[in-house]
DNA sequence: ATTTTTGTATTATATCACTAATACACTGGT
DNA sequence: ACCAGTGTATTAGTGATATAATACAAAAAT
């Protein structure tokens, strides 16, 4: 805690700056997971780059190393991240990580349950194709 | 429970049919919900019908009348159904019961967690709207 | 008015999700 | 061989969620 001298410089080794919300309501690994996957979605993280160990990110986040471990263990089932016990956890490959089949499998389930939200509130697909063609003109995040 | 004599026939005064899967890991109050909005949806259930009573579908479903009545009460506050107190749950005007800015709001809370959800498995807004297109080609539900 | 039919509130219980304590196991440098 | 670093497994505790038991309250029919 008495790093912070040295304010708005590289946290040492820290390959990734990550923040818990204790009040959001969300659950820490599932926070881990998703700043993961922002980072790795705008390019902070590249494939190859090591993640922050699971013991040191524990002592950084005053979390359980287990917590960390199931955030990235999650990230792996999903071939974002690949694991090497004694080693470390890294980016991997988005590209290799998941089949085509795969994608294709996940999209679809994803769309389904979108749209399946959606029509309880009246929205037809077209809504949905109309308003997310708009957001995409937009350039919105 | 006598009544089942005529096999095939409409059931009694119950306006829609509902099915409970205790294996499906989904909770029987959403289930519920779930299936109510698909009968709305799609036209089974129109504005001003009633659905079957708290205590009545509790009964068929073998479930505490509370479990069929938070049920109705989150179809209540999303405007889908309206409850009167000693007299029944009825489907109402979908029409007038958002305005048209809540529509906006919702749709919007919908697609950005959608998109942000796509996003982390690499997908972008242009293959969402190419998948959906082509959903809605298929006709799918 | 009374009874029946309807939804509602209160309280308790079981299950599950999340996190932590603690101990284990693999890898690489020395 | 050892040691320091890494991820992993097992177990337990806490809190939230889902459901039920039971009692209450409003509306309509008689």
């Amino acid at each position: 805690m008495n790093e912070t001298d040295e304010v708005g410089v590289a946290k040492d080794k820290r390959s990734i700056e990550i923040v818990l919300d204790p009040g959001s309501g969300i659950p820490y690994y599932r926070q881990i997971i998703l700043q993961i996957e922002m980072a790795v979605a705008d390019g902070r993280l590249k494939p190859g780059s090591q993640l922050p160990t699971v013991r040191g990110l524990a002592v950084d986040l005053q979390v359980n190393p287990n917590t960390i471990a199931r955030a990235y263990n999650e990230l792996e089932i999903r071939g974002l991240v690949s694991t090497q016990h004694g080693t470390g956890t890294f980016i991997s490959d988005k590209e290799i990580a998941l089949s085509d089949t795969d994608r294709e499998q996940i999209l679809s389930q994803l769309v389904r349950g979108f749209v399946s939200q959606a029509a309880s509130y009246g929205f037809t697909v077209q809504d949905l194709i109309e308003f997310l063609s708009a957001y995409h003109e937009e350039g919105e995040v």
